[in-house]
DNA sequence: CCCTGATTCGC
DNA sequence: GCGAATCAGG
């Protein structure tokens, strides 16, 4: 595979759009992340807050450009295969018993948020965070995807969050902050 | 262990 | 220019 036009502008998109190199790698298909990585320093394009820099150089912070709903004109051949739907277990407990691969999704676990006593820090975050969110449906979800679910399930205006996890845990960053709250979280200045 | 991006360096 | 291997960090 060759960097074509096309292979550059959607790296670039996509890595403007905050996406990591992985997911953007696996988009474009016949390169790995490393490739992407490569391409995006020779690119002159890299820094952008993420994971693991040693430059933590983030000047400004880029609130939300303009994110569209997303249209896929992608003639990409191979769309991830779709998840057998297994759903079988049901964890009880949000403990994080989950060993590792089957994660079926049964019915996730998470303990909606209500008007608890979450750190209202925490809490302004998973709003953030929900605008981002990729909107999974149940099946879609994997080991790697914030299993929070948003809306209402009965009803159309329902998803999961999708986002990546935190490595290990269900939940992406912003959720685990609010679905495991120690005990009470009050007004520690642990930060 | 999982993931992230950064760098190096042979091709 | 490319990207696997490696490095460094969360």
């Amino acid at each position: 595979m060759s960097w074509t036009d096309e292979r550059v502008e959607l790296l670039k998109k996509m890595w403007g759009e905050g996406q990591s190199a992985s997911q953007i790698a696996k988009e474009l298909g016949g390169v790995t992340r490393n490739a992407v990585i490569g391409k995006v320093h020779r690119l002159g394009l890299s820094n952008r807050a993420t994971g693991a820099t040693p430059a933590k150089a983030e000047p400004k912070e880029k609130p939300a450009p303009a994110p569209k709903a997303e249209a896929k004109p992608k003639p990409t051949p191979k769309t991830e295969p779709a998840r057998p739907a297994a759903a079988p277990a049901a964890e009880a407990k949000p403990a994080v018993p989950a060993r590792r691969q089957i994660i079926p999704a049964g019915q996730p676990l998470p303990p909606q948020p209500s008007a608890n006593e979450i750190s209202p820090e925490a809490l302004a975050k998973v709003n953030e965070v929900e605008k981002k969110a990729k909107k999974l449906t149940l099946m879609e979800l994997t080991e790697k995807t914030c299993k929070w679910p948003v809306g209402d399930p009965a009803t159309e205006d329902f998803w999961f969050c999708g986002l990546p996890v935190e490595a290990g845990k269900p939940y992406c960053e912003a959720h685990v902050g609010v679905a495991f709250q120690p005990m009470s979280s009050r007004r520690d200045r642990r930060r």
